[in-house]
RNA sequence: GGCUCGGUAGCUCAGUUGGUAGAGCAGAGGACUGAAAAUCCUUGUGUCGGCGGUUCAAUUCCGUCCCGAGCCA
């Protein structure tokens, strides 16, 4: 019933993770410019052509300096998803000059990284006649959902809580376009991740690379960390300076484009600023406001990461060589036939 | 100087017709199968401004002082 193929990914290509601000762009332009490799985007909100400010989106400058690639190839206003990142992935690969490259996978979206790795058991996009099934979805209740739910697939509610209603929509518009339930899908996605015991109890980001000493599978990943008062410092300055860059600006065109509704004018950055250009908050609560949900973010972001055991973690200010020494080191094996990465 | 309204969790505030208090946000931890920078879960002891008084009992009533805002002189 699998859909989807992990050969997708080769063993040599490298993820580079890490909270957001923590430099993973800078590290994959200097492996990108070192190894004449492409960088490939896995920031969800990076695939979209006009956010830039707010998505810290590589300059004129740094797009320049090494091959860039599923940056900004959506438009304003569409919707872009973590299946739709997967296709788009492996077109990619199977265009003919990448069969053979390694790839920098950089960003900080923990879920399109799974797709990738794991694959997506539904990854089918919905046709019209899909659409058309589940239209009646939108004209219940989050309580009605819930009992539908409850009576067409119960078991999903041990992973879902109730009043988790956008998971609740989805697992029903996945049953009822597709027939799948998604406590059946369950076992798959999070196969390759499988959280061992290990993971949970004992490394914490103050000592990250432990957790590569057990690691069972696959595709490498460097992470990059912080300490969250270094981070704080640098998510500081950042906001200050999106703001002086223009992210209003920035976010005045999308409200002038008539997309103040559109789903990542709500993420970190753009909702606050929407709230300060409906004279919610003041000017200065707004960077604080930014500051205060960049960080929160970071903090999902590293929970999402620390469960990943193909992580190698370096320090992102002490340990940036090492990290460029360690990553290297492992792509140039890789090019050595013969020299298996996973044991 | 007089009057009025405030002073309760890091912040904004609710509340107790007297039995020592609770929401939102922030903070901490966690989850995560097509929005994921989203969505959701868990987690709230603080001299209830100070000091006196009334009372079995005061953060709640009374007095007084301190601080803030407003109005009148």
């Amino acid at each position: 019933m699998t859909k989807f193929s992990t050969d997708i990914l080769k063993p040599q290509d490298l993820f580079i993770v890490g909270p957001t601000a923590s430099g993973k762009s800078s590290l994959a332009l200097q492996l990108a410019e070192k190894l004449l490799l492409p960088i490939v985007n896995c920031d969800s909100l990076q695939f979209f052509k006009t956010l830039k400010i707010g998505t810290a989106y590589p300059s004129d400058q740094d797009l320049s300096r090494a091959e860039h690639l599923l940056f900004g190839i959506a438009e304003a206003g569409t919707f872009f998803s973590a299946g739709q990142f997967v296709r788009e992935f492996e077109n990619l690969r199977a265009s003919e000059p990448r069969k053979q490259q390694s790839f920098l996978i950089t960003g900080g979206s923990g879920f399109y990284i799974r797709a990738l790795e794991t694959g997506m058991e539904n990854v089918l996009s919905l046709s019209e006649e899909m659409k058309h099934k589940i239209s009646f979805l939108t004209s219940l209740t989050n309580d009605e959902k819930l009992e539908l739910l409850r009576s067409v697939d119960p078991e999903a509610l041990k992973s879902i809580h109730i009043n988790d209603h956008y998971r609740i929509h989805r697992a029903l518009e996945i049953y009822f376009s597709q027939g799948l339930k998604t406590s059946d899908l369950k076992n798959n996605f999070g196969a390759a991740n499988k959280k061992l015991t290990y993971a949970k109890d004992s490394k914490t980001i103050s000592d990250p690379t432990q957790a590569q000493v057990s690691t069972p599978v696959a595709n490498l990943k460097l992470g990059l960390y912080l300490e969250k008062s270094e981070l704080l410092l640098r998510v500081t300055k950042r906001t200050h300076e999106m703001l002086k860059q223009g992210l209003i600006a920035e976010v005045e065109w999308h409200i002038e484009q008539g997309l103040q509704a559109w789903k990542p004018m709500q993420s970190v950055g753009y909702k606050e600023t929407r709230m300060y250009l409906s004279g919610q908050i003041s000017k200065q609560d707004l960077e604080t406001q930014i500051i205060a949900s960049t960080m929160y973010l970071a903090k999902r972001q590293m929970t999402w990461f620390r469960n990943d055991l193909n992580v190698a973690w370096f320090h992102a200010e002490n340990e940036l060589v090492k990290a460029l020494l360690w990553a290297t080191d492992h792509l140039g094996k890789e090019k050595v036939p013969g020299s298996a990465l996973r044991s």
